[in-house]
DNA sequence: GCGGCCTCAGTTGTGCACAACTTTGCAGCA
DNA sequence: TGCTGCAAAGTTGTGCACAACTGAGGCCGC
């Protein structure tokens, strides 16, 4: 079956798509195709596929002779796309909101339960994971396919804005207001109120940039 | 310089992107990687590279040992799909509305002119052409680079499907109504009021998909 | 006549060799 | 000492041959 080849390069695609979000490969970063090609154990022909799409989405820069980077991040549109990725998250809440279910009940206790675990020992790079994974599942609160995917480019595009400017020293700070954030969605949630979740999805965004622009100013 | 290569395979992914959204590449009409080659005096290789961009874009399908195919438009998702696109349209005038320059007023001037040529001899690629053209100088309207992207990437998707459902029956009918969404648009343009426009513009898509939806009862 | 199987032409996917290009470091020279 | 030029190593882009796969047509057995 072709399927299995396409999954295994989708599967490619999300690894190394993860570890540029969560600077596993930091912004500059010079890739090798060869070594990634080495890694999965094949030619550099599908590597390229997949790294195309990568670049396509605007996490790589290929240049010629030179190297494949990953992509520094655009820190003077970084308003404006934040400002998209706001309207975009209280869209979900209106467009097609899907019907909360059981199942999101439980994985959003599991959230709860990550959020808890990190509070207790607060760790970056869990952290960033904790982040992503739970953008994924409110994207999923829409049953909008197009705006699903429109949210998860953006946000792949500037998560790493966020994730670069948090120091050691406010990552105690920022996973508490996380972790609030996380508690009040999930209390939106156990009531069925999908509009709700997405509303205080939008207005913790909107947070989130006004705490980076404090923080550039100083 | 390695800038002129890559400009080309630009060139040549507009091309296509045309063809398809003009359909000139009906949908389910089969590629062959070889024949473009040949078309464009290259290998299968970059023209891959090109053709991947297209299927990651939704428009075309490439199934291993088949063929390439243009997607068939996806109407179950026709609806939420164009909600979105209207909301975009509205964003355009909300976020970062670029300032109305002469250039703008020519060109809408030039847009003008067009449809005038339209409504005294329909045609339903002229039509289409006009169609394309005109939302690109519509997406043009925003600073917001985010949301022009993802406007024409929608738009792109979508554009099929209102255009495979007039038939010359109705053409003359939906050449006036652009016409005079045109004419609108255009007033606003002069007057400076790029929100304005923008709002023009959201109004008409979703007239549009209503137009569509009663064309679907018949 | 008809159904199943097989062969074959045609297509996309992969691997590999080489071309095009950039960067780095060193040698030679003023 | 500093600068220029160049060569070499390393990278991405391109072309080509072949592998993997699909669909259609015909042939054979029933």
């Amino acid at each position: 079956m072709s399927a299995e080849a396409k999954d295994r390069l989708e599967q490619i695609y999300e690894t190394l798509l993860r570890r540029i979000c969560l600077l596993d490969y930091a912004p500059r970063t010079r890739l090798s195709e060869a070594q990634i090609a080495a890694e999965f154990d094949l030619s550099r022909t599908p590597i390229r596929r997949v790294l195309a799409r990568l670049e396509d989405a605007g996490l790589l820069d290929s240049q010629h002779g030179a190297g494949t980077f990953v992509t520094d991040v655009p820190l003077g549109e970084m308003a404006r796309t934040y400002a998209l990725r706001c309207e975009l998250a209280g869209l979900v809440g209106r467009l097609s909101p899907v019907a909360i279910t059981a199942a999101h009940r439980r994985e959003m206790q599991r959230f709860e339960d990550r959020a808890a675990a990190m509070m207790a020992a607060p760790d970056a790079r869990r952290f960033a994971e904790l982040n992503m994974d739970f953008f994924r599942f409110g994207a999923s609160l829409t049953g909008n396919e197009a705006l699903r995917e429109m949210s998860l480019r953006l946000y792949y595009q500037t998560a790493r804005i966020w994730l670069t400017s948090i120091t050691r020293l406010d990552l105690a700070a920022e996973s508490e207001i996380f972790a609030r954030e996380i508690a009040q969605i999930g209390e939106a949630i156990r009531l069925g109120d999908t509009q709700a979740a997405a509303t205080i999805r939008q207005a913790h965004i909107s947070l989130c940039v006004t705490r980076l622009r404090q923080f550039a100013q100083e």
